[in-house]
DNA sequence: CATGAATGAGGATTCATTCAT
DNA sequence: AATGAATGAATCCTCATTCAT
């Protein structure tokens, strides 16, 4: 029947509203701050029906982050591009830029991806949500295993562990956009953002091109 | 009159004991669900006595960040050992250790730093504690651009800007203990904590001795 | 459809019980020693919906005001009894007694009136609600500033300014009730609010009708 | 001993430094949101002095509704000035002009003065202050009566009972202050509050003077 | 399905009063 | 007498969640 696909369709489009109004709400006040009525409201639904497709304010917070999770991985595998053949120092710079431009261009998701230990996760959320944010994550770190692992194949990388590289390198990352994430840190570094993040790129990809004699 | 400078002792230790409770509840809770209540009977003071104390919760957390820092800072001090006639390395692997080894003893301070960016700092907290944030953030970095800058002029680290590159070590290691800091993500890089640091400061080092050959 | 009338009704009685009870409570405890808790519990729903209904516990004191003085006005105005043909004194002794039954049937009403002072109103209470007072209180004095004004017309009395003179025996009869209203001072004038009362109106209407020989 | 004198006097000059600074905060900042704290600290002893002098907060404002009192007294006695040889309404207009400047210069005590109806004195009051307050009135409502009832010897008057008479007049220029002590009101009469002190006055004035023909 | 009124358990903060020193 | 640290009851208000309609 047509009506239960239209039925279906309005479901999705509800649910769609209320996380992107859920989305707005809790970026702007903060998640604690945040209420649910105003969620509610930016979403033009009563609150009653908020909880009609949400079990809790924070299983909302969970499927933000799930949304959030896959579009950094979509980023990351467009960056890959697994179809081309690129070189690995050319896959591992465009991932970097990525994620670089993730965090610029989805903030308020970087930040609720890094905030992910508040509010004790694993209690509070629904173990299936919390699968899937495993999942998506592993998927996302494995695009970056690939391309060391192809410099390794490629003689251009001398790492033992590429999945320890990876590892490394998104610290690395991730690393810069957390401190500088923060003004009292940008004023402490002194350093702009891009400068940093770049700099840290080069020099964990020049410690991996080094022959590691002994330091 | 002796009565004076107990009673000044006692104000102290109490104030102690106030803070000393607030972190046990604040990490055991999260800053958000901890309540002043709790503070003060873990404590063993009246809720009101909190309140003579410190002029609200808000106010609590910052001297903790403030004391954490202080620590923080002491270790790094006793690592650089200034005193002492050390390698540029060296100095760097012990800063680096006395780093982990705040965050393996203090990983309460240790979070509790890296959260800054919750709840609004500037706004809530007294301006005067802020900038004793800032200054001595600036005086924990600056005995790892110390290093570097000796490495540097021994010859050993290719690097342009030391407090570029000191940014990028932090930001490396950092990094590692805030992916690592979560069991989740633990489980996704299947990396033991110590592993990945060494190998993170490894890397970093080794960038740092290559010679910037175009990468 | 029935069902949003019937909504609407439902909540104007909400509303009415929850006024209701706070004119109790406050009167019975003072609207400083009142509590929310009370005006809730009396008036039988939750705390929270007493707060479903007002923003704060000074805007239920404002809207009881408004509910006061409407009372007042509406009992000036029937007897003033524009329609009928009536002399001035009959006029103003008639308002007089409509004040006086105020006083005497609305007794907390009237203190409330009189208790406008305290509690820094203009701050603490919606600028609108401020100005429906105001504007009420107008509508009450002009019933009997036209009075006055009518007995002027008639050359029964000899006052310069009708506004002024209304103001006058609105302060008497007042003041009568003001000070009468303590059982201290009712013991110190050892009189009968009633007889004083009498007196008051009946010592301003005469000093209205001499003729204003030097005094 | 000359010891005990000097401790009777410290003592004394200590209470009234506390009365001072009650009088201040308390006007200042109204009765309900004056601390003791800051009482004390105006006053500058330790809380506990505080208490040490007056059994609560609400004995120092009974204490100093006294000390309001005693100065109007004071006052009106002066007003009457019992050894001139004055007439009836020269006395009468000497002892309003006297209430109104206490109104005036002293606008804390006669606001005070006016609140006795708040927080139930005689409840929460010493039973002796209470005597105080109610003798002192008397004295105070003493001197108008005989003023009063020289005009009436003097067969100036036509009032059947002087202390009555006197009633109605004290009502009716306390009502001016009371009514006009509120802004909204000034508004809502439009009129100066000395310029209607005046006309209340001499409005009393004249009908006591008539001849009560029937009104 | 959708609504939105009702709930009530908190929670931070204040402040009069007490009491050991 | 004087101090001032400690107390803890009291209070206003919030907001996630439920549920009758």
């Amino acid at each position: 029947m047509a009506t239960a696909a239209r039925r279906r369709r309005e479901r999705e489009q509800r649910r769609e509203s209320i996380l992107r109004a859920a989305r707005e709400v809790f970026f702007r006040r903060g998640f604690h701050r945040a209420t649910v009525d105003e969620v509610a409201e930016v979403a033009e639904v009563s609150k009653g029906t908020v909880y009609l497709y949400f079990e809790s304010k924070e299983t909302i917070l969970a499927h933000l982050l799930l949304e959030g999770l896959n579009e950094l991985v979509k980023r990351l595998e467009r960056a890959f591009a697994p179809e081309e053949a690129l070189a690995a120092d050319v896959r591992i710079r465009r991932l970097a830029r990525a994620y670089l431009s993730f965090f610029q261009e989805e903030p308020d998701y970087f930040r609720l991806l890094m905030a992910l230990d508040r509010g004790r996760f694993q209690e509070t959320v629904p173990e299936e949500v919390y699968q899937q944010v495993l999942t998506q994550s592993l998927r996302g770190l494995h695009w970056l295993v690939q391309a060391v692992q192809q410099g390794v194949d490629e003689g251009r990388f001398q790492v033992e562990d590429a999945r320890q590289a990876a590892g490394v390198l998104w610290a690395a990352l991730n690393g810069v956009l957390v401190l500088l994430g923060h003004p009292l840190r940008r004023e402490i570094l002194a350093s702009e953002l891009e400068t940093l993040y770049e700099a840290a790129l080069e020099t964990v990809l020049r410690g991996w091109q080094c022959e590691g004699r002994k330091t």
